[in-house]
RNA sequence: ACUACAAGCCGGGUUGUCGCUUCCUGUUUAUUCAGGGGGAGGAAAGUCCGGACAGCACAGGGCGGUGUACCGGUGAAGAGCCGGCCAUGCGGCAGCAAUGCCCUAUGAGAGAAAGUGCCACAGAAAAUAACUGCCCCGGCUUCAUUGACGGGGUAAGGGUGAAAACGCGGGGUAAGAGCCCACGGCCGUUGAUGGUAACAUCAACAGCGGGUAAACCUUGCAUGCUGAAAUGCCACAUAUAGUACCAUUGAGGGCGGCCCGCCCGAGACUGCCUUAGGGCAGGCAUGGUACAGGGUAGGCAGCUUGAGUCUUCGGGGCAACCCGUUGAACAGAUAAAUGACAGCUACUUUGCGCAAGCAGAGAACAGAAUCCGGCUUACAGGCUUGUAGUUAUU
RNA sequence: UGGCCUGUAGCUCAAUGGUAAGAGCCGUUGCCUUAUACGCAACAGGUUAACAGUUCGAAUCUGUUCGGGCCAA
């Protein structure tokens, strides 16, 4: 347990519903070649999912690589915000896009993710989300 | 050696760290952890064809619809592939020409002699050709077979056109005409020979019908419909619910559209009339149509081993391909895994440098979703083979 | 995953296989007006999505490709 830079099946959004739900009613903030959509929930996990429009990557080849790099960005930085939702009461589900058009950098990407992350910290901790 | 074209093949390698997915073994209260194995393509794409598989439907026949179309082979099958036949086009040769032969490329290549339609413009005429011209006859007229008119014959000539009524030469005739003849072309029937066949060659007889079927159509052949979001099971949830209309004994339903014909078809209460059969009214039920809603959208199976793929050797076949045999692997995700970073190296390229080398950049098309066989399209760079050209050497 | 429809001028649409495609709006120029608008006149603007094929001839028929839209538990 002691090295967590995982990001298992667990670990992922994976019901149709909880993204439909999702997209209804979460936060949204946009930090450049990116968006985030996240909500507050009972389960006590910290979920992820990514994705990119169809529109922006036609092609599939590129919205797999979009997934892939905001998927690794997210394994190697979250682990300070699963510390910050240890104690608390509740789970935080949070959904990336890719709104560029143009295939990001993995820096770029790590970057945003690094910037979403803080973002997501400091609402936590001072209690602004809504559930 | 280089360039171009065609065909076939490859589509970077390796080490480390951190991850994802699946299977096996062990372990654990636990889909917890450990170890080991597998993990995108030649097109996974387009969905243009064909199947496998699944569900539903199904006595039969005709019509209709859709697809397809030289012949043979191959294969599970096809609008695929291989071989052949025929036609057409470019080029070359022969010939006055028609045409024939050779080379190469292309072909959705049944039927235009079953019928219907269409063929703009131009042209007399675009398909039962007499506008002009040519010729004959008649009366009239004129110096004159000169002129106009009327009746006929005639497809040789006529600015067109994509296409003009078999081609060319001769005979023949009032003028002409396959009317006749020589050479040649095409079509039909019959016969012979060769070929499995398409077809080819020869002979006889009868002919000369313009094009278009990727216009309608005719003929032969094939053909149920729907597709893994198929389909089966489990769990959760709900409303055998509601409203309107129609039908329920010769009504209706089935043969997926129509027709023939055939088959199926008695579930059912109350009241009134009636000898009975039966009739009328209402209700239940069943079925159908429409409206307006409600619930679920989790899991398991299907799900990856299949007419399979590659490979060694032998055999058959011109070839596609087939038969036997040796060996090797062969993904199963489901908001959807197959990745990220770093080093070394192979390749291409830019700059510096005499060179060795140093530094930087690039690396295509593209991502499985039930599975196969084809076709089509995209593709940096490289390899092999063949053909053609250029240069150099022998 | 499986189907269906569609592509013509900058926009909205026409055109039976037959003049190398037409109308309205838009645009440009001129006239009208002191000026603008309206109006009038003229002009420009198209490889009919691309490539092949059938045909004497293709926007139209056929095939392939590309783009756009829609539907389906």
């Amino acid at each position: 347990m002691a090295s967590q830079f995982t990001l298992g099946k667990k670990e992922r959004l994976k019901s149709r519903k909880a993204i439909d739900h999702l997209f209804a009613k979460g936060n949204k903030k946009t930090i450049q070649p990116l968006r985030a959509v996240y909500m507050l929930t009972n389960d006590k996990s910290l979920l992820l999912g990514a994705g990119a429009s169809n529109k922006n990557f036609p092609k599939a080849t590129d919205r797999n690589r979009v997934k892939r790099l905001i998927r690794e960005a997210w394994r190697l930085q979250k682990n300070e915000l699963a510390e910050k939702l240890a104690g608390k009461a509740f789970g935080l589900h949070v959904f990336i896009l890719c709104t560029d058009r143009e295939l990001p950098a993995y820096t770029a990407v790590t970057l945003a993710v690094k910037k979403i992350i803080h973002l997501l910290e400091k609402e936590i901790e001072s209690g602004q989300l809504l559930k």
